[in-house]
DNA sequence: CCGATTTAAGTTAGCGATATCACAGAATCT
DNA sequence: AGATTCTGTGATATCGCTAACTTAAATCGG
């Protein structure tokens, strides 16, 4: 382990310079300061005084070690490119912001052993409770089941926990997918394709699910040729898995006529390979997507997708947390509901709107 | 402030149980722990051996406490959906992870409020150096120069530094600009238009001073009714403003045949509109963007775009903060070199292709 | 074989904050 | 009036850790 070597210029403020120049203890000036205990108007003044002429602010790992707060809470994002992200990062600090929380961000860039190292951080750091939006893996799993043991309030999202003691919120991925491809049948397609997980790696994806069920529903029996995709289980489908899944089913005997594809990377990868094929959409193939990234809307044509409440879903976990280190230890569990967004790309008739 | 009741199941481990269970001094088992001073093999090994089996954390606030060293640099980022914000973590986490060094990230969410709170927050948490990737503003400057008071070691990363005692890294927007435009150029383009900013708020943006120079270097003097964008200054353009930018200059009695877009989003967005108004591309309008994002590959046609070495900046701006925490006190600059990308939106003899 | 060095521990004293106890004077109650 | 409560303040002891000092045995070189 490298030295290294501190450029000290002015030592920080500290509680005794402060009760020094207000002329009183150091005690009646952490009392002023944090607003407790009985503290006289007058040395309430001269404490402020102290504190705005010195440039005070608390140290917060001193406060830490006495109060075992923090005031604190860590959130382990999978990585930051992802639009939820951000919308999640913007739901949570709504509701922790007026509590006074500070919010501190960490990735695992999709590598479990980073995601541990995040986490570990943060419990080193003795955050007060936790917001976890990785994938699950078994790794995982198992960290997490460590923070619980630890006491450290826990929620996750998206993310299916299989232990006690932590609260989760997911979007109703199932349903979204189920309501998609439903729209998709209803449009007179027949031969629908997924885009985003190889067959035998779907077992778990609540998306595929949801678009074989809506097939069964609708008295299709579901093809495996017509789905394509990567085979690494629970990793994020790109443009290029789209691009090279469309092309794929273009060369099937029958190609479908739709494709309902992972997430709008996927889709917008498909279009472009459908493009590249000449066929127009939808005429050629329909595509919808999932998620309602900020560019579905200004593709061409605009993407049919499915919209999750992001921000909300942050809120939500931000309140579970908050309850959790109040107190509550009952565990709860919401799922919020998508919403189809219907566009051109699989209904030519409505109007080329951005909404 | 609402009260907090702590939900203490057990307390965590300290090093004064281990040294119980280990069967020596707290002073030994530091020493054992952080592998400084003298320690027996024997008692190493039983030092170890407790800290396996009580599942030992040291409490890095108490240990900052003293060593007045926290091995954790803070990260300010405007916000996370950002393309860049991802690369840029990926590469200081590249330099700063091997150091020993924990990377916590903070958003400001283009609030210069928020930035602020979130700066402050790194402070006050004592975080052993900052890199700052906001865009500048004169409230944010205030803020910044503070932390360079307070003796805090600073990086910022794209954003012109008026003061001394920081380190900065940058790309060159300018030249990355002034290519594109001369690319644009150079096939035969004499109309050209930018879209992502009102005329009389371009003179901070260096990537418009690199369009009206590129012109001008060509012979070609710029036409203010070809400027169209938002009058917000710096703020970031989206694909609405791209969207509406487009239909603006296509209203011109003499419209531009080409246009240099300040993003890629807003290059999609001017793209969007240009399909609606059935001009094709590159043929009617040639179409540039800049940042190369993901998707740019994707769009139909897709865009040709200038790259900024975004990891190499955040690889970078942690180099700089490294030698500044190790003492360093003279200010660095680093200006990285951008690579045009010239795809089909304004050359169709290009092959179709992702790369 | 003896002083000097090296090795291996332990003891003490804080880092900067707050909880707790102690105490004095003012205000209120019975 | 005397007891009781309310105000306002300060002294002291920690929180968990490590720097600095101290002690003591082991090793070493001439």
């Amino acid at each position: 382990m490298p030295r290294r070597i501190p450029v000290s210029t002015t030592r920080p403020t500290t509680l005794a310079d402060i009760a020094r120049q207000a002329g009183v203890s150091v005690m009646t000036a952490s009392r002023a300061i944090n607003g407790s205990g009985y503290v006289s108007e007058d040395a309430r003044k001269s404490v402020m005084h102290a504190v705005e002429k010195l440039n005070y602010r608390p140290n917060l790992s001193a406060r830490q070690l006495k109060v075992r707060r923090l005031d604190a809470i860590g959130i382990l994002l999978p990585d930051i490119a992802n639009p939820f992200s951000s919308e999640l990062v913007n739901g949570m600090k709504r509701v922790l912001d007026p509590e006074g929380y500070t919010v501190f961000i960490a990735t695992g860039n999709r590598s479990t052993r980073q995601e541990d190292a995040s986490l570990q951080s943060f419990l080193d750091h003795r955050v007060d409770g936790l917001i976890v939006a990785t994938r699950g893996t078994a790794m995982g799993d198992k960290a997490l089941r460590s923070v619980v043991q630890q006491g450290v309030p826990l929620v996750t999202i998206g993310r299916p926990i299989h232990f006690r003691g932590v609260d989760s919120v997911t979007a109703n991925h199932y349903q979204g997918a189920f309501d998609a491809v439903t729209h998709l049948i209803r449009m007179g397609h027949k031969r629908i394709g997924f885009i985003g997980i190889a067959p035998a790696h779907g077992k778990q994806l609540r998306r595929y699910q949801g678009y074989l069920n809506a097939l069964r529903e609708a008295g299709i029996e579901p093809r495996e040729e017509y789905t394509v995709g990567p085979t690494e289980g629970p990793a994020f489908a790109t443009q290029e898995d789209g691009y090279h899944g469309m092309l794929q089913l273009a060369q099937l005997h029958r190609p479908p006529t739709a494709i309902f594809a992972r997430n709008d990377f996927t889709a917008i990868g498909a279009m472009h390979a459908a493009h590249t094929l000449g066929l127009s959409i939808p005429d050629d193939v329909a595509i919808a997507g999932f998620d309602n990234i900020p560019l579905a809307a200004f593709t061409m044509p605009p993407l049919t997708t499915v919209e999750q409440p992001i921000a909300q879903q942050g809120e939500e976990a931000a309140r579970f947390l908050l309850e959790r280190i109040r107190g509550r230890s009952q565990d709860r569990t919401a799922t919020m509901e998508c919403r189809l967004i219907v566009r051109q790309s699989t209904d030519l008739r409505l109007r080329n709107s951005h909404r």
